[in-house]
DNA sequence: CTATAAAATGATAATTGTTATCAATTATGA
DNA sequence: TCATAATTGATAACAATTATCATTTTATAG
C-alpha cells in the first residue's frame, strides 16, 4: 500500500471515534472536518484498511438476511467455502446472556453468534 | 394475521430446509415447485413471520457494516434506540472459540458476536 | 349466503449500501 | 526525473430490500 492522505482521514475518523462507525458515518464527518471525499475512495480504502488486518469489519452473515424456523437459543457456523450455514449449541456460550447484562448494564433483547471458517465437509 | 397460501409455502420451505435460507433461495426454490411469487409479497411475509416470531432473522448490526479499530478479540452490543454500538470484552464467553470448533469439527477463523438491547443511557 | 372491511397480493418504482469502470492524478524508487 | 504502480473522483451499475397502489382474498356481522 502506498500512502494516501485520503486513507489516514479515514483511519484517524475510525480512531477517534469511540462508536463502531458505518461509511456513512465517516463520510459525513470527514464532509465537515476536510470537505467531501468519494464515496468510492472511502469504501476501496475500508476495504483495504480490513484486508490487511488494520481495522476490523463487524458483521453477521455477509450482505442478506438468513431465515430460521427454529427459534430457540442457539448460534450459527457459515463455511467461507461452501457458503452453508450450520447450527452451534448454545453450550458453547454457557450464561452468555446474563454475563454481556451484567457486564453492561444494559437489557439484553436477542443476540447472534456468527463463526465463519471451513467445515468439516470443505476441509 | 389473516391466512395466505403465499406465506404457508414460504414456511414450508424454511421448515423444509436444513440450511437457513436468504429470501434469494426461497424464492428459487418456490418458482420450481409451485411457481413464482412477487419478490415483493416474499419479503412482506418474512418480516411478518419474524415480528410474530415465528421465525428468526439471523444476522449482525443491521443493513450496514461497522468498522473497529480495534482487533483484538471482543464482542458487540447495539443499542436499539439511540443505534450505538458498545464494546463487550470477551470474558463474556471463556473458551467460545476452542468450544465451537470442538462441536462443528470445523476450521474457525473468526467470529462475531452482537447483543441487541437498550442501553445503560438510554433505559 | 351476502356485503363489507381488513388483509394480502403482484407489478413495479424507489431506496440504500456497496462495487466496478475508467480517465486523470499522485506516490515511489531506480 | 522518469517510469510504473497505486490512488483518486465521478459516475454507472448492482444487489438486497422496501414503498406504492390498484386489484384480489379472507374473515365476519348481519
Amino acid at each position: 500500500m502506498n500512502y494516501s492522505r485520503q486513507r489516514e482521514l479515514i483511519l484517524e475518523t475510525i480512531r477517534n471515534n469511540v462508536v463502531h462507525p458505518t461509511a456513512e458515518y465517516i463520510h459525513s464527518v470527514l464532509e465537515k472536518t476536510h470537505g467531501s471525499m468519494s464515496i468510492a475512495t472511502l469504501y476501496r480504502n475500508l476495504n483495504q484498511l480490513v484486508d490487511n488486518g488494520i481495522i476490523k469489519r463487524i458483521d453477521g452473515l455477509e450482505t442478506s438476511s438468513h431465515f430460521d424456523h427454529n427459534t430457540h437459543e442457539h448460534f450459527h457456523f457459515m463455511c467461507e467455502k461452501c457458503k452453508k450455514v450450520y447450527d452451534v449449541s448454545s453450550d458453547v456460550a454457557p450464561d452468555i446472556l446474563a454475563r454481556a447484562e451484567k457486564e453492561l448494564g444494559a437489557e439484553i433483547h436477542g443476540f447472534d453468534i456468527v463463526f465463519r471458517g471451513i467445515c468439516n465437509d470443505c476441509k
